[in-house]
DNA sequence: ACAATTCCATACCTATCGATACAAATAGTA
DNA sequence: TACTATTTGTATCGATAGGTATGGAATTGT
C-alpha cells in the first residue's frame, strides 16, 4: 500500500452525506452542500465514492443498517402483532429522532426525484417492495404458528402496515411530534385482527 | 380591451402545468417541461402566471377544486364513519385515476422541495394542517350527533385518517394498484371505533 | 535519497436552471 | 393611417448544477 493516506474517515463522511440526503432528498442535495457537510472537496468525493448516485446508494445502505435497522429487527418479534407494534412504534421513534432529520430517507428520496434519477426511484421502490414481501412472509409464518387468525390476508395486512408507516413518514416530515405518531401507531394496533 | 389577444387558453395551460407538477413535484418540474406541456413559451408564462411559484399555487388551487375535490366533499357525508369511508375510498380512486398521474400533488410536492422552495412546503403543510382541523371538527360534530363514540379522541382520529391517506399516496406513487388501495381503505374502515 | 503513488486544492468544463430584454407581430382606438 | 397596448418568439442573462483536468504537497516502499 503506497501513496498518501486520505485525511478523512470515509464512514464519518458517509454519515454526513446521509444526513444531507435525508434532509434534502436525492436531487435536492447539491454537491456543494454534500462536500461542505462531509468536510472534503469534490475530487476527494469522486475518488472515494464514485459519483453522486453511488454515494446515495452507499448512504442508503448505511441508513438501512443504522437509523432504519428497526424495520428489519421488528421482524424478529415473537408474534404478528408484536412485529407490527415494534415496526410502528419504532417508526414513531425513528422518524422523530432528535439526532436525525425528521422523516424517512426512503420516502423522502423516492418522491423527490425527477426522471433524471429514475434509477434511484426504482431502487427505493424495489427496496420497499422487498420489505413488504418479507413482512408478508412473516405474517404467513405467524398464521402457521397460530398467533394470527387464519382468515387474515397476509398480503393486505403487510400493505396496510407499510402504508401506515409511510404515512407516518409524511407526517413526520410535515412536523408531527413523536407523541402524535405514537398515538397513530397505538390506534392502528388497537384495531389489530385477532 | 386593447392589444394583441393571447393565443392560448389560460385554464387549459394551467391544467397542463398541474399535470407536470403532479408527476415531477415542484422542483422536479423545469420551466422547459412546463412551457412545452403548456404549449406556450417562457415570456408568455411569466406574463400570464407571474413566476414558477405563483404558477404552482394556481395549479394547487385548481387541483383542490378538481381532482382532489373529494377530500372536501367527503366532509359532507352523514356520519363520521361515512366521512372516513368517502375520504379513503375516494383517495383510492383519485390516487390511481387513469387520467391523471399516480399519487398526490400535495404529498409529492411537499417532500420534493429543497430549502429554496421552503415557502411551497409551508404552504402545503398549512393546507394539510387546515384539512386535518376541519376533519377533527367534523368528528367532533359527529360525536355530538351521536354517531361517534363519546370516548373517541377526535384529533387523534383525524390524524390517523390523514396519515393513512398520505401513506396511500406514497403507495400509489410507488405503483400500488387501485385494488390494493381499496383493500387498505377497507381494512382501515373495518377497524372503525363504534 | 529517490521514485512511485496517492491525495488535496484550485480552477474550469458543459449543461441547465429560473428569469428577462428586446423587437416583430397583432389587435383595438381615433 | 397613426397611435397605443399587449402578446409572441428569439436570444440571452447570471447563477448553479454535476463532473474533471491539472499541478503541487504528502506519504510510502525500495
Amino acid at each position: 500500500m503506497k501513496g498518501r493516506p486520505r485525511e478523512f474517515d470515509a464512514d464519518e463522511a458517509l454519515d454526513c452525506a446521509l444526513e444531507v440526503f435525508w434532509r434534502k432528498g436525492y436531487e435536492g442535495a447539491s454537491l456543494s452542500e454534500l462536500t461542505e457537510a462531509m468536510g472534503i472537496n469534490r475530487p476527494s468525493l469522486y475518488a472515494a465514492f464514485g459519483n453522486k448516485e453511488e454515494l446515495f446508494r452507499k448512504a442508503l445502505d448505511r441508513y438501512a443498517e443504522g437509523p432504519a435497522a428497526y424495520t428489519r429487527e421488528a421482524l424478529n418479534a415473537p408474534t404478528a402483532k408484536s412485529v407490527a407494534e415494534r415496526l410502528l412504534q419504532g417508526a414513531a421513534e425513528a422518524l422523530t429522532h432528535p439526532d436525525y432529520p425528521p422523516g424517512c430517507l426512503g420516502v423522502h428520496g423516492a418522491l423527490s426525484c425527477g426522471e433524471a434519477a429514475e434509477s434511484i426511484r426504482d431502487e427505493l421502490g424495489s427496496r420497499r417492495a422487498a420489505y413488504e414481501v418479507s413482512l408478508r412472509q412473516r405474517f404467513e409464518r405467524a398464521k402457521m404458528e397460530g398467533d394470527l387468525s387464519a382468515d387474515a390476508d397476509c398480503a393486505d395486512l403487510a400493505r396496510l402496515v407499510t402504508t401506515v408507516a409511510q404515512g407516518m413518514a409524511v407526517q413526520a416530515a410535515g412536523g408531527a411530534t413523536r407523541q402524535d405518531l405514537r398515538r397513530v401507531a397505538e390506534m392502528m394496533l388497537r384495531a389489530w385482527p385477532g
